[in-house]
DNA sequence: AGCACGCCGACT
DNA sequence: GTCGGCGTGCTC
């Protein structure tokens, strides 16, 4: 048996397996995520390595492979778990391990350098200048360079050393031994939050909450590992539920991680989280530095702090014993990773929990599918709360118009005329309006009134995208190039800009009612670093009467002052090509309505829609997600979609579309042969397969794509064809020149 | 990381 | 010639 092995994960050159023999007497301890000793380099060092694979066959030359010297035994530690995870990960979404370990352990040491570094002088000027003058006297060229420097200078950054003046540790190490300079590394760990008098507020809990946080203690006191759904309506207080649930996790002597999607991770919501739990509480998100990341994780695994809160990635904080996994807004998705591998944070999150024994809540007002299947048919526990957590706040009033009736009559705006009288009146009250724009970005394009093309990316299969009315943009591969004022295909200059995003949406707006203050928040104003918060703080010191955005003004912000929330097209997320998009707009609804009549005003909510009939659009209306939930469900299982059906996507991609083909055809044919087998073996019912065809985007980056859709009930059978599939792979003649990802919807 | 190997200037 | 510093490349 050989095992493959990253070493010491501390060199970059040396980020990749090893492989070694496992002698007999350590073959039972040794298994995927063992720490062990191996003898490694030439001088034969002992190190510690982590077996990441095991194999009967040696892919290297015998002659060369080395036996593993012993196995470490400290235990379970952090980093062997989130190894044995990252094997799981590999396995389970189709990934190399090398893709899954670095989603696991996303800090490597080459961080660690970027720490600032100093090389600081020790000695006087004239002393160093008198060693510079011997350096050049030997010729010692480098050394002079640096002591050069250093006449001059009291320290200087490794890196302006390393990269500038073409140095390297050797000719470092001799000046630091003779003490002449010395090299230091500036360990200072940077609290992302500043220390603010905390008082724990003692949270006052409804009868409801209190009973979830009860049921919670007693199943957890009794040993009771699980996974739960927490449903909870809008504004029902589900953020205290988890801050009991914490306490009592802590309580215990365990640690927790929370997961918010990043869009919901601002400043209010941690700054709750802090108030409650003072600094044994740190945040990650995308935004902070490797390094400052990589702080975080080392005092999570030092014990300094003791819940992790930040997206995805904080599932792999390194804790030692993690007790509780709570994952806020679990229908969100953004919490499917859009690279390899492609995994879900609930199910890692679930994972995670059975293999260190930590409980999981999921929380949510509109859970997924998936999650509320798993609740309702007894998988996994249930919490309720059904009332609003404040006495007195009452559910918004939404009012659905319809836009054909609008039209019918006259009224070609794109504001119906009971968003304008309910806005007005807002005006009047010097109250705030929220007006949201469902739909991704603001893609508006160029197309050419005489002959109707649109301006496309060259490399892509993708229209090209107007940014401030000047600049084509492709966002998939991020071609530019200057907005033409002639058609590219008949020359002629009716060439306009097109398509209702925000920016139409303000103008409007301001033509409207040019006494209003307006505020926009997409893509194009928030590209600054801290665009976003700016935007949100000035509408909620009441800076503005009006903001218009995307998705990403109606997820968790409290704005008491809004009373009036506008949907502009609830349509526009309804009939994308994603058989989720009926789940995507019910849930961006309810939350656009959560978000009208937060303080002690009464909210209303104007839906604007063609489809005022459609149950994603009624429900929502009525914040009935019972009746949603039955409705959908009837929809995806007659058409074979999860959660009941479990859907693999095969997507392959190649600069040839030839050998693509050929790749597809064979693809398919094999999943259609292992797939009858793998029917047979478990007696369970067929494995439909749907295509290939032609990706949503053929073309990106001018490599063509094509997808193979795999539906099967039993998700373990598809893991498994998955595998089946990814071992013939490795013989095929194009193995080298197609990519193949999988995806598991 | 840490070791070997090979290159090149300096000293004998 | 040979010695020693320095850069480069590899480690199962």
């Amino acid at each position: 048996m050989y095992a493959n092995i990253i070493i010491d994960i501390s060199h970059e050159m040396v980020d990749r397996p090893f492989q070694y023999r496992i002698p007999a007497h350590l073959e039972p301890e040794i298994l995927v995520g063992t720490q062990v000793r191996i003898p490694f380099g030439a001088g034969n060092h002992l190190r510690k390595g982590y077996v990441v694979d095991l194999t009967k066959q040696a892919e290297f030359d015998i002659q060369k492979i080395k036996d593993i010297a012993g196995v470490v035994v400290e235990g379970v530690t952090a980093q062997t778990r989130l190894i044995q995870l990252a094997w799981w990960l590999k396995e389970r979404y189709g990934s190399t391990m090398n893709q899954a370990l670095k989603t696991v352990l996303p800090v490597k040491q080459k961080v660690k350098q970027k720490q600032a570094r100093f090389i600081r002088r020790l000695l006087t000027r004239e002393d160093i200048r008198a060693a510079a003058d011997e350096a050049a006297r030997k010729h010692y060229g480098a050394r002079e360079r640096l002591l050069r420097a250093l006449e001059d200078a009291d320290e200087i950054p490794y890196e302006v050393a390393a990269d500038q003046m073409n140095l390297t540790m050797a000719s470092i190490k001799p000046l630091v031994e003779k003490g002449m300079i010395a090299l230091e590394a500036e360990t200072v760990f940077r609290n992302p939050l500043i220390r603010q008098d905390l008082k724990s507020a003692a949270v006052e809990l409804n009868r409801e909450q209190e009973a979830a946080v009860k049921d919670f203690a007693d199943r957890y006191d009794r040993g009771i590992r699980e996974t739960a759904l927490l449903y909870g309506v809008t504004g029902s207080g589900k953020t205290e539920v988890y801050m009991e649930m914490i306490a009592h996790v802590l309580k215990a002597g365990r640690q927790v991680i929370v997961l918010i999607p990043e869009i919901a991770l601002t400043y209010q919501t941690v700054m709750r989280f802090y108030k409650r739990f003072g600094s044994l509480v740190s945040i990650i998100n995308s935004r902070m530095s490797q390094g400052e990341r990589y702080d975080q994780f080392e005092r999570a695994k030092n014990g300094q702090v003791r819940i992790m809160i930040g997206p995805r990635s904080a599932l792999f904080t390194p804790f030692c014993d993690p007790g509780l996994i709570i994952m806020d807004e679990e229908h969100e998705t953004a919490y499917k990773s859009e690279t390899s591998p492609r995994y879900h944070a609930r199910e890692v999150a679930v994972r995670l929990g059975a293999t260190c024994n930590a409980s999981v809540v999921l929380g949510s007002a509109t859970p997924s599918l998936e999650a509320y299947t798993k609740a309702v048919e007894g998988t996994w526990h249930l919490y309720q709360l059904t009332q609003r957590a404040k006495k007195d706040s009452r559910m918004a009033q939404v009012h659905v118009v319809d836009l054909r009736t609008e039209l019918k009559e006259g009224n070609r705006s794109m504001f119906s005329r009971k968003l304008l009288e309910a806005m007005t009146q807002r005006l009047k009250a010097g109250q705030q309006t929220m007006l949201f724009m469902n739909r991704r970005g603001y893609a508006s394009f160029v197309s050419c009134r005489s002959c109707g093309e649109a301006v496309k990316c060259p490399h892509c299969d993708v229209t090209l995208t107007l940014h401030f009315g000047q600049k084509l943009v492709c966002h998939y591969c991020g071609h530019e190039t200057k907005a033409p004022n002639h058609c590219p295909q008949c020359g002629s200059p009716y060439i306009a800009g097109f398509g209702t995003g925000t920016q139409k949406v303000e103008e409007m707006t301001k033509k409207m009612f040019p006494q209003a203050r307006v505020l926009r928040m997409d893509m194009d104003t928030t590209s600054k670093k801290e665009g976003h918060q700016e935007i949100l703080s000035a509408f909620a010191q009441g800076k503005a009467d009006i903001l218009i955005g995307t998705q990403m003004i109606v997820k968790g912000h409290d704005f008491p002052k809004v009373t009036l929330v506008g949907v502009l097209a609830a349509d526009l997320s309804l009939y994308t090509s994603d058989f989720r998009c009926g789940e995507r707009t019910f849930q961006l609804l309810c939350q656009a309505a959560g978000r009208a009549g937060r303080g002690e005003l009464f909210g209303e909510v104007v839906i604007q829609t063609y489809n005022p009939e459609h149950y994603s659009i009624t429900c929502a209306a009525a914040q009935d997600y019972r009746s949603f939930y039955r409705q959908e469900m009837v929809y995806r299982d007659m058409l074979g979609y999860p959660p009941r059906i479990q859907l693999l996507a095969v997507m392959a991609s190649c600069k040839s579309e030839e050998t693509l083909n050929e790749a597809m055809e064979h693809l398919s044919r094999w999943a259609g042969e292992e797939g009858g087998l793998l029917e047979a073996e478990a007696e369970g019912g067929r494995v439909e397969m749907i295509g290939p065809a032609q990706a949503t985007v053929y073309k990106v980056n001018d490599i063509y794509r094509k997808i193979l859709y795999l539906k099967q009930e039993n998700c373990d059978i598809l893991i498994k064809l998955k595998s089946c599939l990814e071992q013939r792979r490795r013989n095929a003649w194009w193995q080298q020149q197609v990519m193949i990802q999988y995806d598991f919807a």
